[in-house]
DNA sequence: CCAATAGTTCGATAATAGTGGAACTATTAG
DNA sequence: CTAATAGTTCCACTATTATCGAACTATTGG
């Protein structure tokens, strides 16, 4: 039973978790995340080769952003929000908040009616 | 008179945003003119040649981060604060926390009589 | 034990980013 | 006009990241 190693909280960085979530993909995992958790590699892969997915996992596990549990076969990831939050409180939500407004963009782009007002 | 191009705000990317700021010499640019403001480049080359330096303007300026306005002989660097937060509110504002939070830490670490108790 | 599943690791290659010297540009001071 | 200043641009080089196939590992179901 192999497990994986993740940094304790104390040893997060700033520059680390900015570079971690500054690739598209890896962002769109960690909102994906967000939403619905935890949740294996597979719905995650989008299309992309595994070898190519494992990495962009060790990206984010390196910097502290998910963990990764192995549960039988499967391995189960989920956002280390607590963790996350108490070293550097309100930085996730704050990416998080940030993405939501681009993908409102997006939404307005392709559907022009929706969207001008907010609610 | 040449001045730079800067992508309105409505352009900026989140992506593109946390790649600017996850390096450490450019995320050390964002902080101290977090502090002093409007800063030309020489005072924050931190030893660099000019090549280099001008180049992590040019990321920073690309991702909307910061305006360079030329005035006489020196360019002239300010945050595009409100027009960050406007686009992705509180997103600026969680990562100089964050800093400040991770900046706490190396005091600490420097002198650990300091820094235990916050005030 | 065997096959299937889920994901990792390895290794080569491609793409992207950072570095730093040298020549260049714009502005001001003399 | 000339020199000095502040920074840019260009270019070659290095270094870091990403990509993807193939072989590998761990776990479960039969």
């Amino acid at each position: 039973m192999k497990q994986y190693d993740h940094p304790c909280a104390a040893d997060f960085t700033v520059t680390q978790i900015l570079h971690a979530l500054s690739d598209p993909f890896r962002l769109s995992i960690v909102r994906r995340l967000a939403v619905l958790q935890p949740q294996p590699c597979a719905p995650l892969q989008a299309g992309r080769p595994k070898s190519s997915v494992s990495h962009h996992f060790a990206v984010l596990r390196a910097a502290g952003v998910l963990r990764t549990e192995v549960v039988g076969v499967t391995h189960m990831n989920s956002l280390r929000e607590p963790e996350l939050d108490s070293r550097f409180p309100g930085l996730l939500a704050a990416i998080l908040a940030a993405c939501a407004v681009e993908n409102r963009d997006d939404e307005a782009e392709l559907n022009p009616f929706v969207a001008t007002q907010p609610a």
